[in-house]
DNA sequence: GTATACCCCGGTTTTCCACTGGGGTTTAGT
DNA sequence: ACTAAACCCCAGTGGAAAACCGGGGTATAC
């Protein structure tokens, strides 16, 4: 209910908007096979997911033929806190019925989650000042570095 | 694989060991069935957890009669971070087998996950800082202010 | 010796995630 | 217009992990 956890679901949609930063000054769209060649990632799969970061307005999509993705905005402009609340978050609404029946309002309980909300926002922090092109400039100069290696 | 949630498990073992701390004072043991009455958890699953805790070395166990579990240290000296690495953390080892099929090792994802492991430190700092006394003293100050506006 | 309470270990149920499939609809190119 | 390429929507399926239950064993106070 209240996790900040390295899924499949997240990893793939950013290596997916990593792939779609690299791409962005092209202003060409990116298919969904490419990507999904690109990075490994079952194609069906990372449709939805895709289509989770459109509703989120992560990213645009061009319908029909030469069709594809494109960030809605500037690497620079999209944080990782932003993906992942797009992912998860967005139907995480309040749901306070229940009021009749103490659902698990005890005051323990409240203790314990308030201190979780704590460490949650901590890593909300972390997550929120790194950029698509913070997560582009680290992959191209660490491929740098193994092409170094190599010779 | 690299979460910091809170699970049912998490919030049960807390519960109990706050129940625990309450009653350090007394060195007397509390029973299972006190503990999950008292929280509302099944006894039998708490048990387990208990179990685990007793084997991380967070709380003593009693057999026989008049058993039941203490604290195997100070409510101060127990932060909440000890006890989600013993509940979870135990058994999540190296595991880094397979390495000549290239597992995921792709730039992208070690990338990614580094960032990750940066955010899951900052959540574990504020999980560190925080004890059973303190989740203690939270709740009796909770309670008391419960009771001036109830009167 | 007996009741009490922990101990161990295996099974069941439930829930959720990763993944798949079958249709549709929009658009570029001819 | 026609067709093919691509996105769109929604409804499943499989498997694994989490939550939970039960049976029989063992130590200990009285």
């Amino acid at each position: 209910m209240l996790s900040v956890e390295l899924s499949c679901k997240s990893e793939y949609a950013l290596l997916a908007l990593i792939e779609l930063a690299a791409h962005y000054d092209t202003g060409e769209p990116l298919q969904i096979r490419q990507i999904a060649a690109q990075q490994n990632i079952p194609d069906r799969y990372l449709e939805q997911l895709l289509a989770t970061l459109r509703r989120g307005g992560i990213i645009r999509s061009q319908r029909g033929a030469k069709g594809g993705y494109t960030l809605a905005r500037e690497p620079w402009k999209i944080n990782i806190l932003d993906v992942i609340i797009c992912l998860d978050g967005l139907e995480n609404q309040p749901k306070d019925q229940d009021n009749d029946t103490q659902n698990d309002k005890t005051v323990e309980g409240a203790v314990i989650l308030e201190i979780w909300q704590e460490a949650h926002h901590a890593a909300n922090e972390i997550l929120q000042k790194y950029t698509l092109q913070d997560l582009r400039d680290r992959r191209d100069s660490r491929q740098q570095l193994d092409f170094m290696y190599y010779i």
